[in-house]
DNA sequence: CGCTTTATTGAGGGCGGTCAAAGAGCGTGG
DNA sequence: CCACGCTCTTTGACCGCCCTCAATAAAGCG
């Protein structure tokens, strides 16, 4: 179950989205709790009437279908905010890819506040529109090898210079992702590796040796 | 090329949408233009500056890969508001798919204006993101004849109640909205057609026979 | 160290893609 | 009005990428 942190929590942020970040002041009003992988932060067709940002671990976005083909949206991690992303009610339901810590505020303040904090929930939806547009063009138009590239480039860049990047969720969310199966994941992975343009040094660790072909193979598109 | 109008032809849209409607309050301020098939409304990395309003025929926006693979991010009828939904350069270029009629306003106007309106371009951009999120289920999990008997319902859902729905755009056009290749398009509308689910009565006009296996097919999403 | 979960690898099959040709739609001009 | 040519669409035959099913291997965890 999830546990209430004290709001001082938020001195887990990295010292660069504490200060002068009208976000983190924002975030400063709302609560920290923690959730066990697997764990839902809030589900499909329920009321959207907080926002969240991740402080530690990371979080998934999924919609199941009937039958139970599911499919993921995106991925949060350490710094991102979501739940912002839909209208009255959720659309997908979000669950923590591992155990993670999430700071959670009420949407409403950021929807009546009016100025900059309107502009700034703007902003974060138009950052999740274009997201969206780029994952449409993935699952559209990209092979399995390039919607694998285009993955652990994305997080490649996203950590920022990191020489090892970590993945913290497993093979099936990176499959569901990325419209494939978790075998043609595992051997897109393996066959990255072995034309050495990444490199494991654990199940959920890599590096990238060549990134002027990963970037290749993923950006394909202008 | 594209003709400028008189603003006050306005007056293209049906009634409805014309009275006590702040869109439409906002849209008196723009300009008409024409397009004539495939001609562009604005391209790709360009400025974005603008926001537009389908008054006649359609447009799609559209990604283009290096090597020519096509996705198109979503089309805009007769009412439909597009343009608001990057940063500060568009993502997709926007064409015409025929001959069409559409109202330019500057995009600044929402920016700034605060209150009423900039709540209304947040709401538009959501609607967008909405709409992204479905195609991504779409196109990461279903089949090309449930993708294809999702854009027939959805299409026919828009019309509202119509008993002959036109297709606007060509079968490539669909197949690159819908990740398929032009060939499998046609299939599976030939397919839907011998199964008494729809019936066309021209190539780009069609009407829906059996709504509840349309809906089964397009809606296994929950 | 044994058990469970997760990931990898292989063999084979099917859905959708590719290539090719025929057919339909449509504007132009005789 | 029909003939002609162009584009768009449909249909068929075949192929390949990715999925399915199955077995093995590795990793996590008590």
């Amino acid at each position: 179950m999830a546990l209430a942190y004290d709001y001082k929590d938020v001195h887990f942020l990295p010292t660069a989205q504490r200060n002068g970040d009208p976000v983190c002041a924002l975030f400063r009003m709302g609560v920290t709790m923690a959730f066990a992988k697997d764990e839902e932060v809030y589900g499909q067709d329920e009321e959207a009437d907080l926002i969240y940002r991740v402080l530690e671990g990371g979080v998934r976005t999924t919609r199941v279908m009937a039958d139970g083909r599911r499919q993921i949206g995106d991925f949060y991690l350490a710094g991102d905010i979501f739940g912002l992303e839909t209208g009255p009610r959720h659309r997908f339901s979000a669950e923590a890819v591992r155990d993670s810590v999430i700071l959670v505020v009420k949407a409403s303040i950021l929807r009546s506040a009016g100025g900059e904090l309107e502009r700034l929930g703007w902003e974060a939806t138009r950052r999740e529109l274009e997201r969206a547009q780029e994952h449409v063009l993935l699952l559209g138009r990209k092979t399995a090898c390039e919607r694998v590239a285009s993955f652990l480039k994305d997080l490649s860049d996203k950590c920022g210079g990191v020489p090892v990047v970590d993945l913290p969720m497993g093979r099936q969310d990176i499959a569901d992702y990325l419209g494939l199966t978790i075998e043609t994941v595992s051997r897109m992975l393996s066959q990255l590796q072995s034309g050495r343009i990444v490199s494991f040094c654990a199940t959920r660790q890599f590096r990238v040796v060549n990134a002027e072909a990963l970037a290749r193979l993923a950006d394909q598109a202008q």
